[in-house]
DNA sequence: ACCATATTCGCGAAATCTCTTGAATATGGT
DNA sequence: ACCATATTCAAGAGATTTCGCGAATATGGT
């Protein structure tokens, strides 16, 4: 019985398959797409995606001679949020990656209800900086898809009238930070949501999709 | 950054860990007490133990000789909570028991909430249905100890005017359904609460002390 | 039919984990 | 001081996991 509710615990407890799942949560991808994100073979993202399948963290869905992973539901959303959460407490690399990160950038906003009490405002926007594809794959209600290059680019269009909350990946995640910093230098008043879809997802909220 | 976060699941990907750590979410236990329960040596549960202790899963507490191991916060326990509701999605073993618990015997109440409204009634008592050391270290607001030791031989008094709910461990455990048949053969009106302390506790539940 | 490509499978060496055994350490009582 | 006991430490055999490599399978297009 224990022996069987640990194969979780087992198929989560590798450094690949972690980041597998980790990007398999903001979007479905192939075998190959995550095999190069991650930095390893395809035959090897293959084995890891079956451990992660076999498990009921992943589902697939093959179209063609490509197999289309992605996260299974909200339970790993949220399984993954509270392992994230127990580590952050012990772990000294992960603490310190939260610290550096929350303690040299600013803390934006930390909790979605505050979120919610801002972009209650009509004048305030909500931004996703993530890349299009995530953006499509799901996104939070409401929120438009401004992916860091095309903000770089200018191809955003961004009325200076507007408050603007941007969020990312998640809390580790660098992009809604740079996003934020390049909307100031523009003179636009912005702030970071320092969650993600993830958390959004774990926390019981729908997301909405592109097609 | 992943091989750091990795250490988690490792720490619980082990059929006598994740046992330990079920126990030690009931209550605070020595090293000899979990090695006798789980059916290992005191070595191995020592070493156990401390892996789950560097991960932040575990607190020890040292009195003379004895050191008092228990889970280490609200986080772990809703680690477990959610690792089981994945677990409980796919493994057949899970499932199965699962199924067999809550198809044969009746379903009981399965939320909190519906318990919440069911105790608002001043004629409906909570009982505790676990050992009276794990209610003596925590047990819901309000509960009432009555172990299935001491209901059999009648030592619990329990007026015949009353509505009875019943809980114990959570929903794997056997203890209020047997409680609950006790009940019922001899008259009274009682029902089984489908989840315990744990559950209690990762939905952000405060619990009550003894002594 | 044939080919290109995405994925999966099988094997073997290296690394890691597990459990037992026996000893070491530490604390409290006599 | 000495002893009993609770816990921890250390080392080694055995089991499991990991990962690269090469081959096999399967699908869609030409």
């Amino acid at each position: 019985m224990y022996a069987a509710a640990a194969r979780v615990p087992a198929a989560l407890a590798n450094r690949h398959r972690l980041e597998l799942l980790d990007l398999l949560s903001q979007r479905p991808r192939t075998v190959q797409d995550v095999a190069t994100e991650a930095g390893i073979t395809v035959a090897n993202a293959s084995q890891h995606l079956q451990v992660l399948g076999r498990c009921g963290l992943v589902d697939v869905e093959r179209r063609g001679t490509f197999a289309f992973y992605r996260a299974a539901g909200p339970a790993v959303y949220r399984l993954l949020v509270e392992m994230r959460a127990v580590a952050a407490t012990v772990d000294e690399r992960i603490a310190d990656a939260e610290r550096a990160y929350l303690g040299s950038r600013e803390p934006g906003i930390p909790t979605f209800d505050e979120a919610r009490s801002a972009l209650a405002e009509a004048r305030t926007a909500l931004l996703d900086a993530r890349p299009r594809e995530e953006y499509e794959a799901a996104h939070l209600p409401g929120a438009i898809s401004a992916p860091l290059d095309a903000l770089r680019s200018g191809k955003v269009a961004l009325p200076r009238s507007k408050r603007y909350v941007v969020y990312c990946r998640g809390p580790y995640c660098v992009f809604a930070d740079e996003a934020v910093a390049l909307l100031r230098e523009r003179g636009l008043d912005a702030t970071r949501l320092s969650l993600g879809p993830a958390e959004w997802i774990a926390a019981g909220g729908e997301v909405q999709r592109v097609g």
